[in-house]
RNA sequence: GGUCCCAUCGUCUAGUGGCCUAGGACAUCACCCUCUCAAGGUGGAGGCACGGGUUCGAAUCCCGUUGGGACUGCCA
């Protein structure tokens, strides 16, 4: 058997689902396991009211994002409309297809109430030719069974006579979807078809119209193996829909989640490396790869566990690496690529990218996502901390302690030799010592004061790079607030 | 309704007849570490949907039940 050529052919939406980027990270797998493999991206764009090209970007972009390199087009299923229109022509010629001219309507109303969906076949034999309203729809053979030969489920038997005679070009001339893709395949001589399971139905209606092109072409082209993968489920076990759940890859990369991270933890979803470790490189999923090994059932999109393994790959990276992850949220005006939906809170001019390198250590291991790292930093770059007020009350106005910390440490502070972490701590640990509160108790106040929260990253060291005069002041401006 | 698919901790999974007292990961709980929060460490709780077979032996094979899902478009 040659090379594999396989290929993912999502129809333009705008978006990239994290589905489909499953379907393409496995389809991309078997093409870069064997030499000579090829990654075709082709768009399925024959439905004219989705055909619009400015929604191809986001495809290709998301795909490069992933790293899963392409081989061929990306091509546009529109731009093969007269193969699909010769081939349409073609079989109809060779009986495969015939004209009907039934309106749905119709059809409804012949239907006898507890009958059986799908089209009955009324036109089958009429003989009718073209007219303005004609539909061409498939003969599918009465009797009979097809076999449906999954690399993932087995062999699957579909009784022909369940299958309808499915519309294949509608009264307007143009082929649908169910041609076009075998059409297509047939020309980038596909030879696996890697796909969500909601195509497995479809599987017999296009192995029949493979072999019927087979035989009014006389050119004879092996069926390609077909293998489909479980679907991706929300909480509710559906199938991950873009209405209600968060889908697009776009939206994981805005919020700061690491290309590897997410392929990663997509390769997880119904399929999974040897051995106990999770977190395993590219490399390794390629080699280990195996479709036999793709699980039956559905699998939960589970958030929680990606934000995990996110971390586990952010806290990977060097000191200068992260800093410059960091990027597209702390300072996007630099940056080629940045966040669609969300900028800083501070400007270009409040930005200080020395005091970030210096502080960003001190958040790195303390954030899941990119994204994060903006809030943990903001007082740093604005001139006034946000403070949270139930924090601020908490500790602070409800407390008596509060006052009293805050007010030695601006004395303390003011009159400090060396303006450093070590020394910070020790002076607030002597703090908390004369008025009877553990470093704990005795750090929070000013915490709140100076950063406007009680958490976030090491507050001594913290203190240290703000500077001793923005501190000092942010202290005032806190005890200020407690007259 | 019809056709098809699926069924191991809450979630993702390992398991392909004896190695299973069912393993790992996320989440969760406790403790340790600790200036907050994380991270890290240690430990705990938690599962083979049910019922029949087959077999010396079943999470693993077969049948049924129940439950979930997909498809059922002149969308892809």
């Amino acid at each position: 058997m040659g090379a594999p050529r396989v290929r993912i052919a999502p129809s333009p939406t705008g978006f990239f689902h994290v589905g489909t980027a499953r379907t393409a990270l496995f389809n991309w797998f078997v093409a870069r396991q064997a030499p000579g493999g090829v990654f075709i991206l082709r768009i399925e764009d024959t439905d004219a009211t989705r055909n619009r090209e400015e929604w191809v970007a986001p495809i290709v972009d998301s795909l490069a994002w992933l790293g899963l390199d392409l081989d061929e087009g990306p091509y546009r299923q529109s731009d093969n409309a007269l193969a699909h229109d010769g081939a349409a022509q073609l079989l109809r010629r060779s009986g495969y297809l015939y004209y009907c001219d039934c309106t749905g309507e119709a059809l409804a109303a012949r239907k006898a109430p507890g009958a059986p969906p799908g089209y009955d076949g009324f036109c089958r034999d009429r003989g009718l030719d073209r007219g303005p309203t004609t539909a061409l729809r498939f003969r599918t053979p009465l009797t009979g069974t097809t076999l449906v030969s999954d690399e993932v489920r087995g062999e699957v038997v579909f009784d022909n006579a369940v299958i309808d005679d499915f519309v294949v070009a509608k009264s307007t001339g143009a082929v649908l979807y169910a041609l076009a893709n075998v059409v297509d395949d047939r020309h980038d001589k596909i030879t696996h078809v890697i796909r969500g399971e909601e195509h497995l139905a479809n599987a017999p209606k296009q192995m029949l119209l493979w072999a019927a092109l087979n035989d009014a072409t006389g050119d004879y082209v092996a069926l390609p193996s077909y293998a489909h993968l479980p679907l991706l489920v929300n909480e509710r076990r559906q199938k991950l829909s873009k209405r209600k759940d968060p889908v697009s890859t776009e939206s994981y990369r805005n919020e700061g989640y690491l290309a590897e991270a997410v392929v990663n933890y997509l390769a997880l979803l119904g399929w999974s490396p040897r051995g106990d470790e999770e977190k395993v490189t590219r490399e390794v999923l390629v080699e280990q790869f195996r479709l036999g090994d793709v699980s039956h059932s559905p699998a939960f999109f589970d958030v929680k566990k990606l934000t995990h393994l996110n971390g586990e790959y952010l806290r990977e990276l060097d000191p200068e690496e992260f800093v410059a992850a960091c990027a597209p949220w702390v300072c996007p005006w630099s940056t080629s690529w940045r966040p669609s939906d969300r900028t800083p809170p501070w400007s270009e001019e409040q930005f200080h990218a020395s005091l970030f390198a210096r502080v960003a250590p001190l958040v790195h291991e303390r954030v899941a996502t990119l994204s994060q790292v903006v809030a943990m930093v903001d007082f740093f770059f604005l001139d006034e901390p946000v403070i949270d007020e139930a924090s601020f009350h908490k500790v602070v106005l409800a407390d008596p302690q509060g006052p009293v910390v805050l007010a030695e440490a601006l004395r303390r502070f003011e009159l400090l030799g060396d303006w450093d972490g070590p020394t910070l701590h020790a002076v607030t640990s002597g703090i908390g010592d004369e008025v009877g509160l553990s470093l704990r108790r005795a750090q929070a106040p000013i915490r709140c004061a100076v950063t406007g929260r009680l958490v976030g990253p090491p507050l001594f060291e913290s203190l240290e790079y703000l500077g001793r005069r923005r501190t000092v002041q942010r202290l005032r401006a806190a005890l200020a607030r407690t007259l």
